[in-house]
DNA sequence: GGTTTTTTTGCACCCGCGTGCAAAACGGAC
DNA sequence: GTCCGTTTTGCACGCGGGTGCAAAAAAACC
């Protein structure tokens, strides 16, 4: 495709494009954009060009009569490179569109910027949320996002082994039901190198996990539930894998104990979907006698609350939350629809997606991983 | 990190590892899984081993007793090799934990293994639904999905460059809102190799668009609308991007006409967002007479559906679809929720990944890649 | 057994860039 | 102009594996 700068060959590039650095602000953009990571109208400077790959730092050397690692230099903060040589080559550079090779940049250095993201549950609409936080901060720190579907449980150690053959920086698992033992196999086998629960707690060692203050939070929802008189409440878990511990569900007994001198009942939806929340729901409340029956369902997320909601509303025909109340958790988009108006606790998934990136680079400025604070956001469901 | 096939080195792995061969089924599961890419129990495998990386196909090949470029064969399908060796090899290569190196393939044969799924929208439940099985299908045919976060329109440009500096094999558009420029940005600076609009319709040349047919389905919705006997519809358009066509719309209006000899109305949403559907069908219904109202209201996905039937219940207090019905399209989702209960069309997605798929491979099996066939799914809200 | 055909194997060279270090250029003081 | 300290620049070598071809080995044939 491209003949390793060979003389004739760069000539041919360069009679190729000076045609266009005629026309002004040319440059201008294109220098702006390596140097700021923003763009203003790369468009049209690409629609403008026709060949962009191919194109190596060799070639870029050559135009501006420096060496290959000079050219590297330019395109390296903090590199050690004169102001006038890193103009030559950003505008040689900017004539041959040259852009560095992250291909290459990550075999060489074992830095792949690359991240993978496992995910294991597609149902619950707060994944949409975390994706979006998540790609578009890491992106904005360098890191490019491997969305890796490990709906099958038995996936994740091949999607892990996968990212290990992709040499990524770092796995992120952002879904529900991992156990210990994906956790093992990642960390036993230096398949990736770093391994960081996102959104959740994790009691395994050598995982970094990065999320709310589930203790403080569910301890908010729980104080809103007492304090709005409800008597009798339904916890609805979800997963019960063991490095998640339960937190949320022990949280909400355990403050409810404490405060009311007696038991809370629980009882395990087992996945955070609306549906299977639904159908729980039903078979749960249907096989209790109605003076039973809990006056507020207080679930462990968003996912489980909507269920909940649409089985108290449809399948018994009551009023929420004026015959069972519904709280949730992680204010999952469709949680301020008019349908659930959820009372919910918000996680600060940007600021916790902005630790990642600082984890990620190494500097984990704070041990405190796990203790973001989030905010309730009281609606009209409980 | 590891020094290159130095015969002592090799003898150190060796014994680190040959503890493991005496357990039994050791071999077996590893084999298996290289052979047919499918986990058995390879997690214990990993678990067992403590390096997996920075073991080359040098290492193997010394302990096997072999060249490298055997190795590279061994781990390479169709690839001309005795299943002597290749069983030496893949012996030698359980022994050690070793997989071929990703990045390094890539770089080397130009082919990262990579593509980039750009999105723009996130408040679209839908998109999930997409995600999900593109990443899962994708990867069953080896690639791996980078996710681009898009939504501002002008990261567009940025992500492309970005994944041109990753060598991704194509770059995937399923968002809503991507205009001219951007695809001709994308082509003309060949800053990706094939461009792909997934599950919409693009006319831009050189772009491969992989869809279902809006047409007939759309015809479809219009037949049921018109054999309920609704007799006002009002159309509920999304973005209105050129390339896009305004096929659904165009296809909507067009057969209303035809069968009923009146024109139907339309109006423009803009986003495929829920929220924004609501607000917009609260401004236009509210501004209309009692008796302009139309009695269907029929969108151009679900996202838009969803925010409409929310509108028509909760900001008018009307009942769907006994006073407004409402049809969306996509079956997101939610669409089945007993909120929605939405009459709609279902696209084919896993048809449509494995074509994008075929597509990938360069072997494009049909011209037709925009007459998917879907079904029309009907529920109660039409 | 000798010869031809086919399969299998080995190898030089390349992919595009990073790293650490040594040489060169620069700049200021005398 | 010389000397010395400080930038700045160039370079050999490596990252791990892919490609096409030629040599070697195996199989087929007479």
């Amino acid at each position: 495709m491209r003949k390793r700068g060979s003389s004739p060959h760069t000539t041919h590039l360069r009679d190729k494009f000076t045609q266009y650095n005629r026309e002004a602000g040319f440059y201008d953009c294109y220098l702006y954009w390596v140097n700021t990571a923003q763009t203003t109208d790369i468009c049209e400077f690409m629609s403008r060009n026709t060949v962009i790959h191919s194109v190596t730092a060799d070639d870029v050397a050559a135009l501006a009569g420096v060496s290959r690692w000079t050219v590297n230099r330019a395109f390296k903060k903090d590199a050690s490179i004169s102001l006038k040589s890193k103009k030559k080559v950003l505008d040689a550079a900017a004539e041959l569109g040259y852009l560095p090779d992250l291909l290459a940049a990550g075999l060489a250095s074992d830095k792949s910027s690359l991240v993978s993201l496992l995910i294991d549950d597609f149902s619950n609409p707060y994944k949409l949320l975390m994706m979006e936080r998540l790609t578009r901060i890491l992106r904005t720190h360098g890191w490019g996002t491997i969305l890796v579907n490990t709906v099958n449980n038995d996936d994740a150690t091949d999607a892990l082994l996968n990212a290990s053959q992709r040499r990524v920086d770092a796995a992120i698992l952002i879904g529900s039901r991992y156990d210990e033992a994906i956790l093992t196999a990642a960390l036993g086998a230096r398949a990736v190198r770093k391994l960081i629960v996102f959104g959740r707690y994790s009691s395994h060692p050598d995982t970094i996990s990065i999320g709310c203050d589930d203790v403080s939070a569910m301890n908010q929802i729980a104080d809103h539930v007492i304090a709005r008189g409800y008597q009798r409440p339904l916890f609805l878990a979800g997963p019960q894998t063991p490095s998640a511990h339960l937190l949320r569900q022990d949280t909400f007994l355990k403050r409810w104990s404490n405060q009311k001198q007696e038991k809370a009942d629980y009882t395990t939806v087992g996945v955070y979907d609306p549906k299977a929340a639904y159908e729980h729901v039903c078979r749960v409340l249907g096989a209790l006698n109605k003076n039973q029956w809990p006056d507020i369902l207080v679930s462990e997320n968003d996912a489980i609350a909507m269920g909940a909601i649409d089985a108290v509303r449809y399948h018994f025909g009551l009023k929420v939350p004026h015959d069972i109340a519904v709280t949730g958790f992680d204010n999952a988009p469709f949680a301020d629809s008019p349908n659930y108006e959820l009372t919910t606790y918000r996680q600060p998934i940007s600021e916790m997606a902005e630790q990642l990136a600082e984890v990620l680079k190494g500097r984990q400025l704070t041990q405190k991983l796990n203790h973001f604070k989030g905010e309730l956001i009281i609606r009209t469901s409980a």
